[in-house]
DNA sequence: CTCGACTCCTGTTAGC
DNA sequence: TGCTAACAGGAGTCGA
């Protein structure tokens, strides 16, 4: 699915979408609209206009418009960016390996005939304008020691939860987090503020170094981890039966051995 | 504050 | 073989 990584693809993706005018908006998928907007503002907001510049935070990707405006683009957990019919991730972990048309949710076209579509076979992305930014805690390729404390702050949450927390630290996703916390050799399960100085001063490290490791490997499924994460799969450091388990709704797995 | 339960969604797959 | 139910997880709401 995508988290943060892919999405900083897609974002690159993007860059060919730049400075082209935007003849009309297609299809916009009922789903797509969450805030209370509709296809009509979309159109008023796009045609005629055109992009100029892209910024992301965690896994929102955000188009700003010639007309001062922005589009934030989010692809829940299946969708792809594609521009001119060209996505920076051919299949997705968990979605289909298909790749319909049908399955575009939202559709433009630019006046040189090109287009830029998402598409997501399980409708769960979304449309928003102007999208506030600033409720994203810090971007996952930003992490530091410091905006990790703040992150974990005095939460007893457990770790995983609060590293999820998109308002917290933006952009890991849950194959991402349970890699890191693999590699830092934690327990998810712990409260996030019991933390030790030099468990935090860890995880801040591989948080950094998986970030930029998957990022070069080709995207968040790529982990030391990810082939492991199946019932009856072994810890690849140490042969132990990894654990299965879920916090916060989101299926877990974790090495009872080296992760405490 | 933190939590689980529920909701959205649909292609894939495990299991009967 | 064919069907059904569970599963995948990003994001939001709600009540305890």
């Amino acid at each position: 699915m995508p988290e943060g990584i892919e999405v900083e693809y897609y974002r690159q993706t993007a860059l060919r979408a730049l400075n082209r005018e935007i003849r009309l908006v297609g299809t916009v998928d009922q789903n797509y609209l969450r805030d209370g907007h509709s296809l009509i503002d979309i159109k008023n907001l796009l045609e005629g206009n055109s992009f100029e510049f892209t910024n992301r935070r965690g896994k929102l990707l955000v188009l700003s418009v010639s007309n001062g405006m922005s589009i934030g683009l989010r692809f829940g957990m299946t969708g792809r960016l594609l521009v001119d019919g060209v996505s920076a991730i051919e299949t997705l972990e968990y979605s289909s390996t298909k790749n319909e048309p049908k399955w575009d949710r939202f559709s433009l076209k630019f006046s040189d005939g090109g287009t830029l579509s998402i598409r997501d076979p399980r409708r769960l992305g979304a449309v928003q304008i102007n999208p506030d930014i600033e409720v994203l805690g810090v971007d996952l390729y930003e992490v530091t020691i410091s905006s990790l404390l703040k992150a974990l702050g005095g939460s007893s949450r457990a770790l995983k939860t609060c590293l999820m927390d998109q308002s917290k630290i933006a952009g890991l996703g849950n194959l991402l987090t349970d890699e890191i916390l693999w590699r830092s050799s934690i327990d998810p399960r712990r409260a996030a503020n019991s933390l030790a100085y030099d468990e935090q001063k860890r995880l801040a490290y591989h948080i950094r170094q998986t970030v930029k490791q998957l990022t070069k490997l080709g995207g968040s499924h790529t982990g030391k981890l990810q082939a492991h994460r199946v019932t009856g799969g072994l810890c690849p450091k140490d042969g132990e039966p990894l654990e299965r388990y879920t916090i916060g709704g989101r299926t877990t797995y974790s090495c009872p051995l080296h992760q405490i």
